[in-house]
DNA sequence: TCGGCCCTGGGG
DNA sequence: CCCCAGGGCCGA
């Protein structure tokens, strides 16, 4: 679940809680992650101080040292993922994968129940730009540049819903946020990008800064499992536009919010204000779907 | 570009 | 029991 609202919440409370802290020792669990956690990174770590923190896209690095040449943990939350700081004589929860013994009595903890998440050793910073690089991670949507946005969404015969997905677009949206900037920005999720004007880029480039930073403000969203680096819930579900309020009145106007299945993911939007009857090439349906609505 | 898959758990 | 879930990778 957790999308670039998510993970930016996690860094910020972890922040003041790690930075300057020792690590002095590493616990870890035998279930397997998608890359698990390797036993002779433990002596690699141990005695080591943590001095800085930073997000990247939905990726957090912890780093090890400052020095480019020094190690970084990476981590990934994939859709239940858990990365907090708490006092060490906290009960153990369930699902924990990894734990690092911090001095001044905390524990940094690694918990994830579904186990599509990592945390991995690397060399040095290098070694974690060639791992971005390798995923295809594109540009953080805090500093696109507008020609590019433009030019990335309207060459691509995709839908908005895929186009915003792709990590190599932009690094940090997921399915929520998807939703939301399409609603804010007015646009239909099933709008192909190539059918979009340059004034409908920018409206949904605008949408998705927006939505972004406002969810941030609210320290991200809560469906079930995610908690920010404290372990505190997020707030943003109470002010979702469509995500997860199918069948619901449009805050706007009043119409039942729809869903439909886009790339795989349930995709939310109000049929009045978010309409198809635009520049959709494809959409030989829509007659059909106007008559219905009449019905 | 899609579906299937990796997993667990919650809800109907 | 079935279906669904914030993500991402892999192969048809």
């Amino acid at each position: 679940m957790p999308e670039l609202p998510e993970v930016e919440t996690v860094v910020r409370d972890l922040r003041p809680l790690v930075v300057g802290r020792t690590i002095r020792a590493v616990r870890y669990g035998s279930k397997k992650l998608r890359e698990p956690w390797q036993p002779k990174w433990n002596a690699r770590v141990a005695g080591t101080r943590i001095e800085a923190i930073r997000r990247r896209g939905k990726w957090i690095v912890v780093e090890l040292a400052r020095r480019a040449d020094a190690p970084r943990l990476l981590v990934h939350l994939g859709m239940t993922g858990q990365f907090t700081a708490v006092p060490a004589a906290q009960e153990r929860p369930d699902h924990l994968h990894v734990a690092f013994e911090l001095d001044r009595g905390r524990e940094l903890r690694f918990r994830d129940p579904r186990r599509f998440g990592c945390l991995t050793w690397h060399s040095d910073e290098a070694a974690v730009q060639s791992r971005f690089t390798e995923v295809g991670l594109g540009p953080e949507p805090f500093a696109i540049d507008g020609a590019y946005f433009r030019q990335a969404v309207r060459k691509s015969a995709r839908t908005l819903k895929a186009i915003l997905l792709d990590q190599g677009v932009l690094a940090g949206v997921g399915n929520i946020y998807a939703d939301e900037a399409c609603s804010v920005s007015q646009l239909h999720p099933k709008r192909r990008g190539a059918s979009l004007t340059l004034a409908e880029a920018d409206r949904l480039r605008a949408a998705i800064e927006a939505v972004l930073a406002k969810a941030i403000t609210h320290r991200g969203s809560t469906i079930r499992d995610y908690v920010g680096g404290s372990g505190l819930r997020g707030g943003f579900q109470n002010e979702f536009r469509v995500y997860g309020r199918t069948g619901e009145p449009c805050l706007a106007c009043a119409a039942p919010i729809e869903c439909v299945r886009l790339s795989g993911r349930a995709s939310h939007y109000c049929p009045a204000c978010q309409g198809t009857q635009h520049k959709d090439t494809k959409s030989a349906q829509r007659p059909q779907r106007r008559m219905k609505k009449i019905d």
